[in-house]
RNA sequence: GGUCCCGUCGCCAAGUGGUAAGGCAACGGUUUGCAAAACCGUUAUUCCCCGGUUCGAAUCCGGGCGGGACCUCCA
């Protein structure tokens, strides 16, 4: 099967329109940076990101462009309360959306164009939607006429009469009809010069939607071929951006609209305005952010996300990840395991080559991978698709017993290396196994704990073979020394440290 | 009031017409001095309920019950 991406536009999942060796644009709506990221906006990163290496897999160039919104009411009020500027709230705010991307392996994205940056090129399409009539300017304000678009509610299925019944619209005297909305937002007496520009309407701002609509014709051109972002943004943000840009454009504004499901507590939603967050900078400290993408790409993308038990409390982790990092583990030990065996490292080995001739048996593993990706990037079962390989080397690995010293299995050292190869290519694709678990980790970042526990391991050990050594099961010598060994790792473990005896020699870990 | 989504093992979850992936948890077994890790096996004759269509339904249709999202703050 080839690829099939639903559109929220259609309802229904499409074959994807361009052919492999063409690029694909693609703009997804990033942060309002007013506050620390929290995990539910590294949901819409992790996926489109996924969505682009996998697209990259099957032969596309994919250039990608994400927003940084940096003028905003909330912005203004936040800065206002911090006794700071908008710019400074912003460019502090903005370094700590990227700096969580990295942390969750999100890399493809090729530029930020920020808001600020682009207001000339606003007040221009603001001007054109008022010459062809589409806007009209009203007391330093403009607004889009939502009655001239023929076709305004097309992307949720609204009909904009009904949106007159809608409890929350606001009754503004400047708007022609309810559901108009602004486009520029003229400067009420107090706010800060830093968020105020000169227009022909008079000072003011823009409006939310505006940007997204200049910055993605400026930088991908008139029509998208993928446009993205969270479920929350179908409206009114995509609604909206959809209708500014293709009356200013008179084309499709883009080929393929995909939203992401939200992150949500068994108990519901997970909001900012519920104060139910978990800071993406805590989360890390939880679990890190292999496991937090992990986590995401365990689901498919258009479903709701969920996080299980969780409590708003310092030090909880949400049941789910709990789990999602139990899982990722198995993945984390078996490149420990490969490099007992290989002596190297698995996760900073050489880049497979892709036209490497495959085994039947590896070649099934890579085709169950490919359905699922291909049926409308579903990682949930593509990530099953993982398990069942690693599952598959490690009866590899205990059948031939390649980690015992000596182990002379030639055909199955080759098989198990060509299944690691193509796990490792399989996990690159979904932004996993991309760098080892840090050193620090796993000694507590500590050289002096480090040294203490090769100490510990070396005097234990000792016990263990003069135990070892002691042929008369009975003896009472033989059981006490035991004793010994065994209190070492239990007292161990009653510290969060797991002791491993191996035929290679004993390993330890936090956790 | 309008638009839409969902209900699959104790929990998470893939599967949208061809006879129920995977993970966590649990319980047996192999391995181990004992563990840990790994491996093998067991755990849903059944997919919220009731009808219907079909040779065949978790998947399609109708009705019910339950949960959730959006309707101008939200990723």
């Amino acid at each position: 099967m080839s690829l099939q991406v639903y559109s929220t536009l259609s309802r229904k999942k499409e074959p994807f329109h361009k052919r492999p060796g063409e690029t694909v644009s693609m703009y997804v709506c990033g942060p309002t940076v007013y506050k620390p990221s929290h995990i539910g906006h590294m949901v819409g990163p992790v996926i489109f990101d996924t969505v682009k290496r996998y697209l990259q897999y099957i032969g596309y160039k994919v250039t990608w462009v994400v927003n940084i919104t940096d003028v905003d009411d909330k912005l203004i009020v936040r800065a206002g309360e911090l006794k700071t500027t908008v710019p400074e709230l912003a460019a502090k705010m903005t370094d700590d959306y990227l700096d969580c991307l990295k942390k969750l392996n999100v890399t493809g994205i090729d530029q930020f164009p920020k808001a600020t940056e682009h207001i000339g090129g606003m007040i221009a399409m603001i001007g054109r939607l008022v010459a062809k009539g589409i806007a009209y300017p009203a007391d330093g304000d403009v607004y889009f006429d939502v009655s001239k678009d023929s076709d305004y509610g097309k992307l949720c299925g609204f009909d904009p009469e009904q949106l007159e019944g809608g409890a929350r619209l606001e009754v503004s005297g400047k708007k022609r009809n309810p559901g108009d909305f602004a486009l520029w937002k003229g400067a009420k007496p107090g706010e800060p010069k830093e968020v105020t520009w000169d227009s022909p309407w008079g000072p003011g701002r823009p409006g939310w939607h505006i940007e997204c609509s200049v910055m993605s014709q400026k930088l991908l051109g008139d029509t998208l071929d993928i446009h993205g972002g969270g479920l929350d943004l179908r409206f009114p943000h995509h609604e909206n951006e959809l209708a500014q840009s293709e009356s200013d454009t008179d084309k499709p504004f883009a080929k393929v609209w995909m939203h992401n499901g939200l992150l949500k507590l068994r108990s519901g939603k997970m909001a900012g305005s519920l104060g139910n967050v978990l800071n993406v900078a805590d989360a890390l400290t939880l679990v890190g952010g292999e496991t937090l993408r992990f986590f995401i790409l365990n689901t498919h993308y258009r479903s709701p996300i969920d996080l299980g038990d969780w409590e708003p409390t310092p030090g909880s982790i949400p049941s789910g990840l709990a789990n999602a990092q139990k899982a990722f583990e198995t993945f984390t030990r078996f490149g420990e395991r490969y490099q007992r065996i290989t002596g190297r490292s698995f996760f900073t080995s050489t880049k497979p080559d892709p036209r490497r001739t495959m085994s039947v048996d590896m070649g099934s593993y890579l085709m169950r991978f490919s359905e699922h990706m291909n049926d409308d990037f579903n990682t949930g079962g593509a990530v099953g698709v993982l398990f069942d390989l690693v599952t598959a080397l490690n009866r590899t690995a205990d059948f031939h017993r390649l980690e015992s010293p000596g182990a002379q299995a030639d055909r199955a050292m080759a098989e198990f290396e060509e299944g690691a190869v193509l796990l490792k290519e399989l996990g690159q694709i979904l932004g996993l196994f991309l760098q080892a678990p840090s050193q620090a980790k796993l000694a507590g970042g500590d050289q002096l704990a480090a040294g203490l526990m090769d100490l510990l391991i070396e005097l234990r050990n000792n016990l263990r073979a003069t135990a070892k050594g002691i042929a008369d099961k009975a003896d009472p010598t033989k059981k006490a020394l035991f004793d010994q060994t065994d209190l070492i790792r239990q007292r161990l473990a009653a510290l969060n440290v797991t002791l491993e005896d191996r035929p290679a020699g004993t390993t330890w870990r936090v956790g």
